[in-house]
DNA sequence: GCGACTTTGTGCATCGGTTCACAAAGGGCT
DNA sequence: AGCCCTTTGTGAACCGATGCACAAAGTCGC
């Protein structure tokens, strides 16, 4: 048994959701010139317990000095590594309309490791317009695209009535891992990754605990 | 102890998060025409498994009839006022930028309860503007605003930096739930509701996924 | 009206994740 | 060089969520 272990295979689920937040954490401090942070500092400006920060980043390996903390430096290089921040990825956003637009002209992440590579739409009104420096091509044109430009990550951004097609089509030229803003649930083979983005149902649950804020402790009225 | 409670006050968290699922598979069921529904079905199309959607939905009463299924109308009737969706929410967006302007064109929250019903920023180019039929306010006027329209949730689309400020000012004026996009993990009393959504994150993780794919099983190669 | 069949509602085992609390490690000060 | 102080890394208890599996409930056909 070597004494130590690079990294593990295996980061919980949990984890791997946290990194990018620690990761965030640490760039704002490598830029204030901070070279050492202590778990407890991080901790705090990623808004999560030292000790569940500790345990996260001991999943990576031991990069931390007792007694005095982690390299910041150090810190973001194994993270980003972990993530396949190092890296380039090239992304691809399919419905180029209110959504699809924003995410284009955005430019917070193209910065770390993403790069909007095409933007996909059906409408012959949109296509062929030059967006964020992207030309526009077709839908017929999905899976030449995809292959051509070496897409690996593509981002649905088109009415939910459109987005199982092409999902479908995108998963048959071999892209695993999918960012769905449309509202459906899409059914994919399980060695596809499907994240969604719902903010209808981020405002559900809101309006949700609201409620209970506003009738809860005193409404003892039961409705019976 | 009486023989039907109703509902229970204190529904789990992940039960909550859930709910606005079922309820779009209902509508989605309702226009079909779908009059009666079973666990099994419902949690198909809302994509999990059956004893979990029938445990969520024992948490609101016990609205099933066995051997049956679960009246569809009724049971949309049920989780929209567990949501707190029978009643109208007014939501200010603050930040008409790239994003807040999708986010102030897009109908499909206006459809369900939410009302966009101000819009704010701070760049005296955009404040006087007319964006899906609603005049862009000036930020000094924000708190006046959110009193004056009843708002009582806010969307954060504005730069980083801002996030804080504008948030800590919203709460001031008794606003307790924030959907915040900016990617800061904003500061609050714990009487305050925040969700994120954080489109940065979300590739991030779907990064580390892709990774392991592509490396993982055959890359047995130890770094050491 | 009765029996067979369907489907709910839930007890229970299990699992992944969180948090506490502390022993071990290491740096720096004297 | 040795001691003290800080901080990591982790064992173990705890907590909420998941999913299986089944008894109870209720419908529908005969
Ligand atoms: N805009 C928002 O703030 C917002 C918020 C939450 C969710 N959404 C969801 O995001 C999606 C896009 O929203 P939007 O507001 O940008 O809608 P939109 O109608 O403005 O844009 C959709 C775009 O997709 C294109 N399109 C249609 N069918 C296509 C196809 N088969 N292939 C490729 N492109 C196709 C259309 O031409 C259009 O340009 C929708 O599913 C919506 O529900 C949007
Ligand atoms: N556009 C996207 O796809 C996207 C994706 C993920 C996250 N975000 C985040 O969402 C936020 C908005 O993004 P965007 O692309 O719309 O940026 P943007 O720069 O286009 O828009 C920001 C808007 O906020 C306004 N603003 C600045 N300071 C303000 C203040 N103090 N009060 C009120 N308004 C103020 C600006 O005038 C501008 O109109 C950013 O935090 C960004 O990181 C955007």
């Amino acid at each position: 048994m070597s004494p130590s272990q690079p990294r593990d295979r295996g980061i919980p689920e949990a984890t791997v959701a946290r990194l990018p937040l620690y990761l965030r954490a640490l760039h704002g401090m490598a830029e204030r010139g901070v070279a050492t942070v202590s778990s407890e500092d991080l901790a705090v400006a990623a808004g999560v317990n030292s000790a569940k920060l500790r345990k996260d980043l001991s999943h990576l390996g031991s990069y931390g000095t007792r007694g005095v903390g982690y390299d910041v430096e150090y810190l973001v290089y194994q993270i980003s590594r972990e993530l396949g921040l190092t890296q380039d990825w090239a992304v691809a956003i399919v419905g180029v309309g209110n959504l699809g637009r924003a995410l284009a002209n955005y430019g917070g992440f193209v910065s770390r490791g993403f790069r909007v590579a095409a933007l996909v739409d059906a409408d012959p009104e949109v296509v062929g317009d030059t967006i964020a420096g992207l030309n526009v091509e077709h839908i017929d044109e999905l899976e030449a695209v995809i292959k051509r430009r070496g897409v690996s990550i593509v981002v649905l951004a088109t009415p939910a009535a459109a987005a199982q097609e092409v999902c479908d089509r995108v998963i048959a030229v071999g892209v695993t891992s999918i960012l769905n803003f449309a509202p459906v649930v899409l059914s994919v083979p399980d060695t596809v990754d499907v994240r969604k983005v719902d903010l209808s149902i981020e405002l559900q649950i809101l309006a949700f605990h609201e409620q209970r804020k506003a009738g809860g402790p005193l409404m003892a009225v039961d409705s019976q």
